[in-house]
DNA sequence: ATGAAAGCGCTAACAC
DNA sequence: GTGTTAGCGCTTTCAT
């Protein structure tokens, strides 16, 4: 059986009070008590119960993450950074996968499970911007909320992402400079309501046109079902065989771009010479492929700082004093051997 | 101010007892009183809170997943499968990484923390078995405890694994089948106390043996600080300076594998036709690399699925009355391009 | 079928 | 500096 607080009292000859002074090191302890108390606490092995101390607190001390998944480098690479940066907040964190799932995403802006989280980091995929700040305001008691990626209408709700725009613009451009003129793009997702896709696209137009280039064709433009490597290579074969073949992709995820990368051998093609591959994220693979892949590198740690910095200034405040953030995260162009 | 049971009960004139039993659906209620106390809770937008209940229960309904680290992909895969495998048992998991830091891991066993999960999934790494083991069983009161690939000594604590002699065996069989004959080896890890790299290094020995091959050359046998791709790299660096140039690699992970691929390309060899590589875990990005890559691919959904069937068995059995398992998963041989 | 009340383990307000 | 105790929100035994 385990030992609780009372038991260590009993024990040591003390009452409860100070004992909980002791383990939580807040009130002043005569030395000789505390010495005391602590072998106790050693003997007995005893353990604060934190479903006890989470109802007295109010609090729990755990924050969600909810990413579409987690098998995916650039949220696995992302999720240990956050869980790494929490963890020195003292604070625990509990993984959602929402699979792009809408319901899954309804289901924790409402709470379904009921009150565990003090504040949840959620990265929407599914679920249209609008409605989700409906459902986040609808809500009682509100959860305190951090977006990822998405921006909330007028926003109302914290946010933390990159410049997608520009970023994109920056992929662009950079093709543009290397002589590239029949740029595609892979990832437009046109079945979701994800604003992430749009701005990517956004600022990919924008570079074209700055530059004088005519709109590109529809066919160069090519949607995609998800964001893994399988979307990349299929997109890549429509563009092979395509009207117009390109002679450079920018693809809107790192996994895109390698699963395009590979297609691009498959089919016997030199990269970069007979085509240009950009991705988006920057994570591990694309340092190791072959040809390394050049790409759009986000802060990542920015991201997991600031969210979470975020997250406590909203938990911690007196309720909803804070104003919502806006926060942007610097990226850069990393240029490698793909482009 | 969210509302608690008792703010339920008065709005809806009935008694918590009334309104609890309408939350969990335990007793039977009136058709009538449970319409009643439903538009109520809608109303109210009333959530249980999850700490009452947990303190109520002696049960969180949260377990753990300590792993190394959550950004390398063979973890992120499995850590993806179990969290959704878990969801699926109405278990939320939090995840902690270990960074192959033993302090870590022994302040994991010993619920350094204070009594949050349930039970513990662990992926050791930088524990000696023994100590491990040691631990477990005079931290009181035990958690409920899964391990992944490391094998408590004397088969005292729940194991869930590939039988990784035989995993090392097959890739190194497969090598000598395609007319290899100087097969190196990257991961060993003689730093750590570390039971998985010896078990892949004893199968491949075995292999070599049964062929009748002589013991390699020390220099064949390259130890690494850690499994990522630059590991890899770093040792098909020193592999290809080395007195003896190899014909074929197997490493003891993808990442190893794709590091050393990475490095193969990049003085100019042909993979498989000048070296042959094999690597170990079936990771997303090796389907992908260019060739693609020959590996052992283990059942990661077994492994998932099994290793919280274990755990259920453990939290949910009168103590410790189930014996220790010992579950070895099935794998087997992924032949793509590599070798 | 429903109500009243005890108690899960902890913290902190109130005593001394 | 330390003891006593109310109460966090829930489930469940006992009573009706």
């Amino acid at each position: 059986m385990s030992s609780r607080l009372k038991d260590v009292a009993a024990r040591a000859g003390v009452s409860v009070r100070t004992v909980s002074n002791v383990v939580s090191g807040s009130a002043t302890v005569a030395a000789e008590t505390r010495q005391r108390v602590q072998e106790v606490i050693e003997e007995l092995g005893y353990r604060p119960n934190l479903a006890a101390r989470s109802l007295r607190a109010g609090r729990t001390g755990i924050i969600g993450l909810a990413i579409p998944e987690l098998h995916s480098p650039y949220f696995s690479e992302l999720a240990g950074l956050l869980v790494e940066e929490a963890q020195r907040r003292s604070w625990t964190v509990v993984i959602d996968q929402t699979r792009g799932d809408a319901d899954a995403e309804r289901r924790l802006l409402t709470r379904g499970g009921g009150r565990v989280v003090d504040g949840l980091i959620i990265s929407p995929w599914a679920l249209d911007p609008a409605e989700l700040t409906e459902l986040a305001a609808t809500t009682a008691p509100a959860v305190p909320l951090v977006l990822l990626g998405e921006r909330s209408p007028r926003g109302t709700l914290d946010r933390v992402a990159v410049d997608n725009v520009a970023a994109a613009d920056d992929a662009t451009t950079h093709l543009l400079r290397i002589g590239r003129r029949r740029i595609a793009a892979i990832g437009l997702q046109p079945h979701l309501q994800n604003g992430t896709a749009q701005q990517r696209a956004q600022g990919y137009h924008r570079a074209l046109e700055r530059a004088g280039h005519p709109r590109p064709a529809e066919a160069l433009q090519r949607p995609v079902a998800a964001l893994h490597r399988a979307d990349g290579a299929r997109a890549m074969t429509e563009l092979l065989d395509g009207p117009e073949r390109p002679d450079a992709v920018f693809a809107f995820s790192d996994e895109l771009a390698l699963g395009a990368l590979h297609m691009a051998h498959q089919r016997g093609l030199r990269v970069p010479e007979d085509i240009a591959v950009v991705g988006f994220d920057d994570i591990e693979d694309g340092r190791y492929s072959h040809p390394p892949l050049t790409t759009i590198a986000p802060d990542k740690h920015q991201i997991a700082l600031r969210s979470l910095q975020c997250l406590a200034d909203r938990i911690y405040s007196p309720d909803n004093a804070v104003p919502a953030q806006d926060l942007t995260v610097p990226h850069r162009l990393v240029v490698r051997g793909t482009a």
